[in-house]
DNA sequence: GTAGCAAAACGAACTAGTTCGTTCGGTATA
DNA sequence: TATACCGAACGAACTAGTTCGTTTTGCTAC
């Protein structure tokens, strides 16, 4: 996240850090609140910073959010690449623990499919990019033979992406968190996950 | 929904017809723009009600919106288990359907889980009930042979509801929703899904 | 049928608080 | 001096929730 800070042996001059601070208190309360609930006044206290610099860097609020939106959307493929594996249940394995770890990632992501369309304009190219990358993925996967090659490699990625996230939108899990799952149901759970991808790729005999 | 308009030979006396349309109209409003996005004089307006009349059966935005989800929850469980059918593959497509048909059941959902506990006392003891009862399905079929026992039946139906409701999820359909899927698309996404649990249910050989 | 009544509803204004976005005087720093 | 910044305030619009006088409606009794 910060590894330039390390940079050469000058002093640490990040670009920017009053806009740095923004973004990331930006990024908690957008997460945690959406669109329409995020303060202004909030992010801007959060920040240790003034609303005169909120709007000297971000036009509005929902450009703000935009930028957010990006900023997650880029350090989520990011970290899904590096810890990708080889096959796709480790994949989907790598994916859980960081949907895990991470929540935020995946909280802002349907605030903004939920917001949708009208008040944000998404940076489309990077998610085709991604998505298009991640399906040439399965694609080569399939030609390996470690993938069953009569899936759509589009809708193998989508269910893929839903078997990761399942404990997230499913409505007893989801409402119903007046406990949360311990150490162990959390394993467990990326135990059934990899386990659920294996048997969708497991091709025809 | 209003079959009681029909019984006896009495005029179509709805009870609190007013209540009823408030109800609705907050329905689309709350399934379209979440909890603080939503507008209470567009409610009422929609409605063709008064606010006062609004306040007069619903004492907060709040209760209004948990009275929505409440709706949601019992509506989106009896068409379930209307469709639900046979086996699992059959009621993951009936899912799907009611999922593609009546978006706004998913819409209401996932504003629930996000907007959250704070706001929201969702009707809980519904929710686990109705999961209960699927979980209690899939421990039937368990014994019956057409589904692995293996399975944590808990798991199974989590994972089950993370295939159905993928597309809605996955970031690159959700976001990038300039084009929505085609008929064609839409039954083929739908094979997919039982294919799918298809084959996360066979028992081992 | 019509007079009377009470609940339901309208509608319009109003309160009080919030929220976005702007402005501006003052401070530190390079 | 110029840039980045703070902090405090401000305006204007918006929003949840309230109030109240008036009208409609359903029902009952005469």
């Amino acid at each position: 996240m910060n590894t330039d800070e390390f940079r050469s042996g000058l002093p640490p001059k990040e670009p920017e850090p009053t806009r740095q601070r923004i973004l990331e208190a930006a990024r908690v309360e957008f997460a945690a609140h959406g669109l329409a609930g995020a303060r202004i006044d909030r992010i801007a206290r959060n920040a240790s910073a003034s609303k005169e610099r909120l709007y000297a860097y971000y036009r509005h609020k929902a450009e703000l959010f935009s930028a957010v939106l990006e900023l997650n959307l880029i350090e989520f493929a990011n970290s899904v690449i590096q810890n990708a594996g080889e096959t796709l249940p480790e994949f989907a394995g790598a994916l859980y623990d960081h949907a895990v770890t991470h929540p935020e990632y995946l909280r802002m992501i349907d605030w903004a499919n939920l917001e949708g369309q009208e008040a944000i304009n998404p940076p489309l190219t990077l998610i085709n990019d991604f998505h298009a990358e991640r399906v040439r993925g399965v694609i080569a996967l399939q030609r390996a033979g470690s993938v069953d090659p009569s899936w759509d490699p589009d809708h193998l990625n989508a269910l893929v992406f839903g078997i990761v996230s399942c404990w997230i939108h499913e409505p007893a899990s989801a409402l119903a968190a007046d406990r949360e799952p311990d150490e162990e149901a959390i394993i467990a759970r990326r135990a059934s996950v990899v386990r659920a991808v294996e048997r969708l790729i497991a091709p025809a005999p």
